[in-house]
RNA sequence: CGGGAUAUAGCGCAGUCUGGUAGCGCGCCUGCUUUGGGAGCAGGAUGUCGGGAGUUCGAAUCUCUCUAUCCCGACCA
């Protein structure tokens, strides 16, 4: 491409709207525009990119036996209603009526229509497994867009759901899928990590998610720092301590602590370490039939953790006192029950009140600890469990934090933050049980079909490997993912025949082998200065500078936009040193 | 949806308190000079001051209202 027929849009300053790096530098590159909130275009230069990423996509989904078709972007009510999800998806899903009044969404993602597709077309074991996938365009209301392109309502995704007559014959597809997604990160060039991940309300099936390191992310993933081990933080188990927990030597006392409403403050009034602090979080219990019947309160649960511990409100959710989804007890309800506010709770006494108390593991370890207790501006000290406090079970209620020892038995916890790129799990039969998709089995009986789903959000991949990828001058691509993988720059073109005549010849020839040359043509007014700031900006990752000087002592300049130094190439070795120099 | 802020040229901003008919830098256009790191000189174009209503002789500026955008939080198959 020649810079005089392509649109370089980079400006010099950095939009105020812009608060992340990638953000920040797809706009000063010239990759994108907004529209309006949460809604861009995509410029030549950032649509190259893009379409390299969807193009090794799709080269590791074809790999992987997966078939590719192309959905509505809008989509009947009608299939939505079926499973459901017309009425439980919440105000994400963009909804609008047609001329004759019929109700329709913007896709925010297609299981009813693929699964719809699949009741239709798939009618016998014989067929399966079959995998189809797509690239296209989703649309999610968020409520609050932000970040560019990494959390935009309208974005592109490539989104794969596969089909199966047992969960034997699932498993086997979800590992392959796994396996294409490593390939395809690791082909972008990208620091990732696959994490085990929550479910969500699907329930016992495996989850994945595949995560760009970045400090900019939103997720927090645990690591072991001696094993492949990496969890979501919101899944990361934490083991108990090891070791029978320490005998009771102080004798428990009350100690007014006048307006201590935090472990903090209480720490610093006591001057105690916070981990031997009991915090008490009081939530809804899980009601029986008969008590929503009777319109009874629900029951009240202590949640109790270490001080400096925090609770991790996906584990409490699934335990079965709890009250799915996971409901603070109100200042109220408290007061009423136990007498004291929530500044000074404590797990003495509780159980007394038909409060089950649940202990995390850590906390459970505790002895001589200070608590609330129960008694508004006082708090006890030396408390022990049993002795002074009853269990009524102990369980893993709380994030794991650096330095824990990691679940897999080796090493220890770190975390990090990432970006969540890809998502793949098991769906079950979720939606093919609602939408009645089944086929026949080798016994001629109808079988509900078994599905997965492997999503990519493509859009979201070109922010991500900006924020892994840049510097003061702009952003470093990795050559897989590059809008152009070289720049040409000739000097002093105007006056230098030779200087012309070299960069046409290698343009020609290096287009001609391949490669994504940007041969910065533009005339004498476009200072030099101004060609290599734009190519630094829009994150070419190799460039050679073709001069009168260089051309002079038989060589031409190469630099590759990772490196400070400048390399002096020989003219006539300067096509094969390009090739091995560059990694596509 | 709750809290906070902003809206003036393509971009970044000043002007608003104290009302008098809009300015700076970058970018853009023309000419001459310059040419290895965002050039210099000279000339030039560009605004419903977010929209509407009001106060006033007069509103970017004061009042009311609507809208859009951003930030924090809640939310996120």
């Amino acid at each position: 491409m020649r810079a005089t027929q392509f649109l370089i849009a980079t400006v010099k300053e950095t939009p105020t709207d812009a608060v992340v790096v990638s953000h920040q530098l797809m706009l000063r590159a010239g990759m994108i525009r907004k529209l309006a909130s949460g809604l861009y275009t995509w410029l030549p230069l950032g649509l190259r990119t893009l379409r390299k990423v969807e193009g090794i996509v799709r080269e590791e989904m074809n790999r992987a036996n997966a078939l590719e078709v192309l959905m509505p972007a809008v989509q009947p009510a009608e299939l939505w209603q079926e499973t459901g999800r017309w009425f439980q998806y919440g105000g994400e899903l963009l909804r609008m009526k047609d001329r004759h009044g019929r109700d329709f969404c913007v896709g925010p993602t297609h299981e009813e229509v693929i699964t719809d597709l699949a009741r239709n077309e798939l009618s016998s074991y014989k067929q399966l497994p079959i995998t189809f996938y797509q690239v296209q365009t989703k649309f999610r209301d968020e409520t609050r867009p932000r970040f560019g392109v990494m959390r935009s309502r309208e974005f592109i995704m490539k989104d794969a759901y596969s089909f199966h007559a047992d969960q034997d014959c699932l498993d086997a597809t979800y590992d392959k899928m796994h396996t294409a997604y490593t390939n395809i990160f690791n082909r972008f060039g990208l620091d990732f990590r696959p994490v085990d991940a929550d479910s969500g309300s699907i329930g016992g099936a495996k989850s994945h998610e595949f995560h760009v390191l970045a400090e900019s992310g939103e997720d927090d993933i645990a690591f072991s720092d001696s094993s492949d081990f990496a969890a979501n933080v919101e899944m990361a188990e934490a083991l108990a301590p090891t070791g029978a927990r320490p005998a009771p030597t102080a004798t428990l006392a009350n100690i007014d602590t006048p307006e201590t409403h935090s472990i903090e403050d209480v720490c610093t009034l006591l001057n105690v370490d916070a981990k031997t602090v009991i915090k008490t979080l009081i939530v809804l219990g899980a009601q029986t039939e008969k008590q929503i019947k009777a319109e009874e309160a629900a029951p009240l649960v202590a949640l109790v953790l270490r001080g400096d511990h925090e609770l991790n409100e996906i584990k409490a959710e699934k335990l079965a006192q709890v009250a799915e989804p996971l409901a603070f007890a109100s200042e109220a309800q408290i007061r009423d029950i136990i007498g004291a506010g929530t500044g000074s709770l404590g797990p003495i006494g509780l159980a007394d009140k038909g409060i089950a108390v649940i202990v995390d593991r850590s906390a459970a370890h505790c002895a001589d600890f200070v608590c609330g207790a129960n008694q508004d501006g006082q708090h006890s000290t030396g408390a022990n469990w049993e002795r002074d406090a009853a269990i009524s079970e102990v369980a893993d209620l709380r994030n794991v934090i650096a330095g824990d020892p990691s679940p897999c038995g080796q090493g220890n916890i770190d975390i990090k933050r990432g970006i969540e790129v890809g998502h793949i799990f098991q769906l079950g039969t979720k939606y093919s049980a609602a939408l009645k998709a089944s086929v026949l089995d080798q016994n001629g009986k109808d079988r509900t079909l078994t599905m997965g789903c492997y999503g990519i959000g493509i859009s979201r991949v070109v922010a991500a490997a900006i924020e892994q990828n840049n510097d003061d001058n702009g952003i470093i691509w990795p050559d897989a993912i590059a809008p152009f993988t070289l720049g040409i720059v000739p000097m002093g073109a105007h006056k230098s025949e030779a200087v012309r005549e070299k960069s046409e010849a290698l343009y020609a020839e290096l287009t001609g082998l391949g490669i994504d040359v940007f041969f910065d043509d533009r005339d004498k007014k476009t200072s030099p200065g101004v060609k290599f700031a734009d190519m630094e900006l829009m994150g070419l990752p190799h460039r050679i500078v073709i001069s009168d000087r260089g051309l002079e002592a038989g060589t031409i300049e190469y630099k590759n936009r990772r490196e400070a130094d400048k390399q002096e190439i020989a003219v006539g070795d300067i096509v094969e040193f390009l090739n091995n120099a560059i990694q596509a």
